[in-house]
DNA sequence: TATATTTGCAAGTAAATACTTGCATAATAT
DNA sequence: ATATTATGCAAGTATTTACTTGCAAATATA
């Protein structure tokens, strides 16, 4: 159980992502987070371990605890990777792109007016 | 080799993201493809599948050659799981946030001075 | 028609993945 | 001090993944 490690394999596990999706809310330590499911607690150390690999997610030992908390940057890989195919899936991209549109021609709207 | 089947499974293979990355460009027929790797067509093939599988390739039948096309709706997925996060990444989004705050300050100046 | 090309299907393999159970250890709480 | 809690580590298993090789079928080309 060794092997490729980043972003990208790591999201792609949905019991990974819903670790993501509690510790992205709140800080928790590894039992509280195990709690949830109804796999065993080692199997979700495995996947704590695998985000905190690939960096997803960091750990500080607190006593006897260890809390895990989320560290999201490196979803940037992700966000880019998808950007660069923008053009593929305009739709959803559409609403932000109208803002935009809509902020510059506010801008020069505002400009002519004056 | 069957299971899961969806976008963020998909893209987590590193082959499979150098697919999309091939046939995004343009379309290709599957051998087209397979010579690019060192890997067999076989392989390259069953990659393929599962691209169609979860939506992310397109392919038409033409003569005996199979085209794939890149049909990369389903990537909003992605994005939109990923933009859920997005303040604990912001730093990356900062360049068009940035941009956001400077139109709507440019936006106001102009108003300003109208 | 004989031959090339493009592909699918099937069977088999090696490695990785996603788990499990059992036991050990350190920190806290009684 | 003893019990409880939070955890790690190790070994073992089932399933999935990522491939391979070999063979068959359909289309195109000489």
């Amino acid at each position: 159980m060794e092997a490729r490690r980043d972003v990208f394999q790591a999201i792609a596990d949905p019991t990974r992502r819903q670790i993501i999706d509690m510790v992205a809310r709140e800080s928790l330590n590894l039992n509280t987070i195990a709690e949830q499911f109804t796999m065993s607690r080692q199997a979700i150390s495995l996947h704590i371990k695998i985000l905190t690999e690939c960096g997803l997610v960091t750990i500080r030992q607190e006593g006897r605890e260890r809390i895990c908390a989320a560290k999201l940057d490196k979803l940037n890989e992700i966000s880019e990777w998808v950007a660069q195919y923008r053009k593929h899936f305009e739709a959803k991209f559409d609403s932000l792109e109208r803002y935009l549109t809509k902020l510059q021609k506010d801008k020069k709207n505002a400009a002519k007016r004056k």
